[in-house]
DNA sequence: GAAAGGAAACGAGACGATCCGTATTGATGG
DNA sequence: CCATCAATACGGATCGTCTCGTTTCCTTTC
């Protein structure tokens, strides 16, 4: 009766594994990413240190499969942006969505913590491109190609190109805190967007 | 026979200065960051570690100051960026450099090592801001408003914007290693910012 | 079926290693 | 002579490993 090849030493495993998941991100949402440490998510988790390292190889893949988890539970299924056959207004009203969650001091800190651990570890990087970036995108380049085909947007423009002038300028603000984020600033990366790649 | 205020204590300051903030640079340069300790700063440079306490008041600090060292040694005078009346040819002239210094491994880790220490103290991003990223952005839209005038450029274009749409792509497809960084890349960031802020 | 047995996983936390930032000490040089 | 220095000991914090009883659940046995 085995399910897959090693069902009967999943016993606790899946409670305490949510429970740390849990842990980091409220400690990470919650604290300054210095106080996040190993033992003070073992506490929160009412868990072992050990427990955590039996799962994951450092406290940088922790953190990682913490917020990886939070995308997966928020989708649920696949991400779809909103299609309503206006490109300029879908666009702002994503563009507003994204400016507003970045507002969010827990989603901030959020994903401040991962930006400084994927950073410097390129083989961390590469999973996040893979399991969380290229999701997106892709959601993102299906509303691109919808518009290409009901030409609001040039045939032949290079979708990850348009993707990154649209979301890079709003990314490095934020990263760098050099400017504020607010609506108008989304909208006008939306119109400098469709005026560099319209039709 | 005082300098300017604080000749005396001068004393043999400047040289261990120098080798503290040498030491630093070459360590980040050759060195996972994960390595570049204070001790070994210390060790490398031929000082205790108090003496490098003695001039900052952390490792991040010392950090930044070795960065910002060098980006004046190599400035000498302020920055300026080439104006041969031919926008495109210029913006794309400075960005096709841009990308060749982010394929040198040494800058490569010098930079993500400073992003590093920036993204998680608001302070030390700010000093950034004032000394490294806003003489550098002057000298880029002064650049800038000589195209304007010369009727290259939207009159009524937010330089910053524009800086933004330029730079922000590259900077981002660097930090999170998302596609290839080449001369024709550079190009089709010009291009497309061109489109989008023409006259 | 239910009790007994055993092994894997567990919580707790001691431990060594490393690093930061401070304090001390004896040497150096102006 | 005395401020500065290199060297280094030190306390505090953290990471990741290791150990130790305990808990939980699967298997075996009756």
């Amino acid at each position: 009766m085995s399910n897959e090849r090693g069902p009967d030493h999943s016993r606790r495993k899946e409670r305490s594994r949510q429970a740390i998941l849990a842990a980091t991100r409220a400690l990470v949402a919650e604290e300054e990413y210095e106080k996040v440490t190993v033992e003070a998510i073992a506490a929160r988790a009412g868990v072992g240190k050990q427990t955590i390292y039996r799962r994951w190889p450092s406290k940088s893949a922790v953190v990682f499969a913490a917020l990886l988890a939070l995308s997966e539970d928020a989708d649920g299924r696949s991400v779809a942006l909103p299609d309503t056959g206006d490109l300029e207004a879908d666009l702002k009203l994503v563009m507003r969505a994204t400016v507003e969650e970045f507002a969010d001091p827990a989603f901030d800190r959020l994903i401040r913590a991962l930006n400084t651990e994927i950073a410097n570890d390129a083989a961390l990087a590469a999973e996040y491109r893979e399991k969380l970036a290229q999701p997106l995108e892709e959601a993102k380049k299906a509303r691109l190609r919808s518009a290409q085909e009901a030409g609001q947007l040039d045939a032949d423009a290079d979708l990850d190109l348009v993707l990154e002038v649209l979301y890079a300028p709003l990314f490095q603000r934020w990263l760098h805190r050099s400017g504020p984020l607010t609506a108008a600033y989304a909208d006008s990366l939306v119109d400098a967007t469709l005026r560099a790649f319209g039709p």
